[in-house]
Formats: structure tokens, sequence, C-alpha cells
DNA sequence: AATTCCCTCAACCGCCCAGAG
DNA sequence: ACTCTGGGCGGTTGAGGGAAT
């Protein structure tokens, strides 16, 4: 016998999400906070599967999320990564703060792995391939071409990130990127605030408005206890966080105040979420 | 300009795991 | 010990858009 689908399927609506939808679910959960995925969609008034708003939240609408591609570090120690872990993305992902695990694995699957071929290697080994018999002319120079030119250029730079190989060369490697990580760690903030700006803008609300909606909603909501029932550890709201630092101010918010706040918010959101088992231990294992 | 091909990535599916009862 | 449920994860799909023909 199998499992019974995680919610009733009928009636549900699928595919892509509109800005409507988006808005709904956004609004919903910045209000409330989350505390059972099941009951998000009914709250919210969206047709959905408690899942799919879960996945919607996690890989698009959290404000916390870095947008754009990803850099050619980025993308090294991705590989790096997943020379020791394999193709446990969330693991991957939580060394990487505003990444989620979809968006790595989809980088994965369409470019590097493209990458470590063209250079040679075997995406999922992560060691040389074995020339392959030689079937025409033409083949085996394209091969030999491909050896020669990962031989000179890339090849030493992630052969040395392979397990194998850790050394003081890695472990150098490795102090820099942590370093470069905390130098750019202003950047990123600055980026994730230009990025919510976008997707706010994006929904319709635009940042000051949104917020404006947020102390409407939120005053109703006060009275209401709407987070009665979410009142877990887990719950991400903006109730004491974002909100009342706007709610005291009234009219007079500037938009410097509001970054602030919201920056603060999303630091907040970091330790709330915990960006799916970015713990201490995991980051100390990456350290070593 | 029209068509085909290719690539990207958002979204879904199904399985696994942990916790509650 | 067992079942049920929700959350999380990895694999896969397919729509949409850009590039090539």
């Amino acid at each position: 016998m199998g499992r019974q689908p995680c919610c009733e399927k009928v009636g549900l609506k699928r595919g892509p999400w509109t800005i409507e939808e988006d808005h709904k679910l956004m609004n919903f959960i910045l209000n409330n906070g989350i505390h059972c995925w099941r009951m998000v969609p009914k709250l919210a008034g969206l047709l959905r599967c408690g899942k799919s708003c879960r996945l919607r939240w996690i890989n698009y609408l959290r404000p916390d999320l870095k947008r754009g591609g990803f850099t050619e570090m980025e993308e090294d120690q991705i590989i790096q990564l997943h020379s020791r872990l394999g193709n446990r993305w969330s693991k991957i992902a939580s060394h990487f703060p505003g990444r989620t695990d979809n968006e790595i694995k989809n980088h994965w699957n369409t470019r590097i792995k493209k990458r470590l071929k063209l250079l040679g290697l075997d995406p999922v080994t992560h060691k040389k391939v074995e020339p392959v018999e030689q079937i025409d002319g033409n083949k085996a120079n394209l091969h030999s071409s491909i050896s020669q030119k990962s031989e000179e250029n890339d090849v030493q730079e992630i052969k040395c990130m392979d397990n194998s190989s850790a050394g003081a060369e890695e472990t150098k490697k490795r102090e820099e990127m942590k370093v470069m990580n905390l130098d750019d760690h202003d950047d990123d903030n600055a980026e994730i605030l230009n990025n919510f700006d976008m997707l706010c803008s994006k929904l319709d609300m635009g940042m000051g408005s949104w917020i404006e909606q947020e102390i409407i909603n939120n005053n109703d909501n006060n009275n209401s206890s709407t987070s009665s029932h979410c009142s877990s550890s887990s719950s991400v709201s903006m109730d004491e966080n974002y909100s009342s630092n706007f709610s005291s101010k009234g009219e007079s918010k500037n938009e410097h105040d509001q970054d602030n706040s919201l920056q603060q918010w999303i630091e907040n959101m970091d330790s709330i979420l915990s960006w799916d088992g970015f713990n201490a231990l995991d980051q100390d294992l990456f350290l070593l």
C-alpha cells in the first residue's frame, strides 16, 4: 500500500505561480510565520499544496535569497564540496547563505557538469576520465585537445580540490575563501536588500508601500493574535523585528530606517530559518 | 520571418526520515 | 513496536526564451 498524498490534490492549482499567489503567500508568511506548511495554503487562501507553498517560499520568495549568477569562486567551492559530499545539495547549499539547494543543483546539472566534462573530469568521481577507444580521427583530435587544454589550464586548480589531494595548499585556499567571504559580507547584504527591493517591485508592492501594508496588517492582526496557531520557535514573523520599528515612527520613516530594519530582519531570518542545516558542526567540518 | 534546436530553471514527484501518538 | 503525518531532499520534467538555421 503506497503512501497517502501529502494533501488532497483534487481541485488544487499547479504550474507557475502568479503574482497574486506570490503576494498572498508572502503576506501570509510575513504576518503569521511558518508553523505548518499543510495549513499555509488554506489559511492564506491559496489553491496550492502545502509542499508547493514551501518550495515557492524557499526557492523564490524568501527575502534573504541571493539572486544572480554564480561567481567563479562559488562554482569552484561547489565543485570542492561536491567532491566531498556528493549530490547532497542541501548540505552543499548550507555553505552558501542566500542560495538554495535547487539553485545549486540546477547550476551543477546545467553548467558545472559540462565544465568538468570539458576539462576531461568525471563529474561524479571528480577524477580524470580515462581515454575512450579512438573511433575516428576527429574524435581523437578533439579528445587530445581537450586533454591538453585541461592539463595546461584548469585541471590543476580542480585537482587540488579533490579529497585525496587535500593539503596545505587547499587549507590556504580555504582560508583565503573564508577571508574573502568575510570581506564580501556587506556586499552580500546590500545585494540581498537590493534583490528584495526588486522582488517587491515585481510583486507590485514596492518596499515602502509593502512595509506600510505590513504595518496595517500587523496592527489589525495584533488584536486578533494570528500567531496563536503559529507560536513555535521556528516561526518567522516580522512582528517584533520589523514593523515595530516603523509603527512607532509613523509617517516619518525614511528609506534608511527601512533598510536598517529590513537588514536586521534578514539577519534574524538567517538564524530563525537556520539555513536548512547550516550548523556549526558542518561549518567546522568545512573549515578543517 | 518562421522554424527548429538547445539551454535554463521553476516546479513537481516520490521517497526517506523523524517525531508524535 | 507500529502507524501516521509533515517536512525535507534529490531526481526529473517541461515551459519558456534565446540562439541558430
